[in-house]
DNA sequence: CTATAATAGATATAATAATATCGATAAAAA
DNA sequence: TTTTTATCGATATTATTATATCTATTATAG
């Protein structure tokens, strides 16, 4: 009987892939071919034990003795692990400051995100195109979604509108939502969600902030 | 000798809190006075086991058996946990797009942040006040900073310019900096730094649809 | 060519976080 | 008033995550 190793990758280490990722793309740009955990856990404050292992469970390459890693083999593999190899089409409801700061952020390509699609409710800006994506009425949001086969949807609508328009999504192909209203959505078991919390995050910097007031 | 017990609060139970807050604070709202941990769990999704073993690290309160905790008290125990009671002055550094959408964000005086002055390069509207918050030139930051004693940045310039921001911050009185360009910041141990990372939340966000689209 | 040192990889251990169990308690029901 | 039951609080257990140790390997220095 055959045996299948199944390896399951904890948030903590998903989470620390992208920094990875940067840090590998640094280095590639000083032409430097190999680098070791030793090294990359020096650049991000990382413990090298733990950046072994993460590169270890990620990685298709043997790494080697003394050199490390091979960084091109090392990236191409975490750029597939998440994905940034394929890219995946997004449409971003609500194109106030928020939404048009996500808009005008230029890294989506980098992450395999295509954002090709805005909605909003302001004629103002409907059928006007904003850094090179076009703003449609709510009224086409379910039709163009199916039509174009768009599995990511993106909200920065203000709270009071988030959760109808989950609703809506959900009649629909969209399997993933990137959350930016300040609200705990209810969302089916077949959308995956990433809130984007500004409470959360507030409260792990003061936190810390806490932290180093006390030592002094 | 007296013996004082030590609590430290895990990273994973301080991002709860706020969680905890809202649904508590929506409870509270329909005049309900006593809340169980089973009850909270339900509403989060959150097993009620480790609810009330959050809840039991800050809470002043003896919970009541078949009652649960007073909300009421709940909500100032936390608010006071996540230091939401006194208000903290900010200052904001890059008024673009995506500074000026936190600048619209209403929420941050119930999370103790009271955003008192903005920092841009861009002469058109240096000396403009927006939502309430006026834009100063970068010449008048570190004076300003230690005159008004803020101890909170928020960075949102392009990332070429983070650094160099960081740089002079740390030469004030700042001591927390939340961080939402896209690189990492070398940052002395006195400051304390929350990356507002949208590679790493991409990267989770696309993990758990990975996920979802393989069950099916 | 040989010795040395830095590294991966595997495995073991420790630390941390989540979950389960159980007795005491008090509100609610009988 | 008595019984039942939901809950807390404390403690124990389990699961997960991070770290340490040890061996084999190989580039590098001598």
């Amino acid at each position: 009987m055959e045996s299948k190793k199944i390896i399951s990758y904890s948030l903590n280490t998903i989470q620390r892939m992208p920094a990875y990722l940067r840090v590998l793309n640094q280095l590639k740009d000083e032409n430097i071919e190999y680098v070791s955990s030793n090294k990359i856990g020096e650049l991000l404050n990382l413990k090298p034990i733990l950046v072994k292992k993460d590169l270890g469970l990620v990685t298709s390459q043997q790494g080697k003795p003394r050199l490390g890693f091979k960084i091109s083999i090392l990236i191409s593999d975490i750029e597939t692990f998440l994905g940034y190899d394929n890219s995946k089409d997004a449409l971003i409801i609500g194109v106030g400051h928020l939404g048009r700061a996500l808009l005008s952020y230029p890294g989506f390509k980098n992450y395999g995100v295509n954002i090709c699609l805005g909605f909003d409710i302001d004629n103002q800006i409907i059928g006007k195109t904003i850094d090179g994506v076009t703003i449609m009425p709510m009224s086409k949001l379910e039709d163009l979604t199916n039509r174009l086969h768009i599995h990511i949807a993106i909200i920065c609508v203000p709270k009071e509108f988030a959760q109808e328009i989950v609703d809506r999504l959900a009649t629909t192909c969209i399997r993933a939502i990137w959350n930016w209203a300040p609200i705990d959505l209810n969302v089916p078991s077949y959308i995956a969600v990433k809130n984007e919390d500004i409470a959360t995050s507030l409260a792990v910097l003061t936190n810390k902030m806490k932290e180093i007031m006390k030592r002094k």
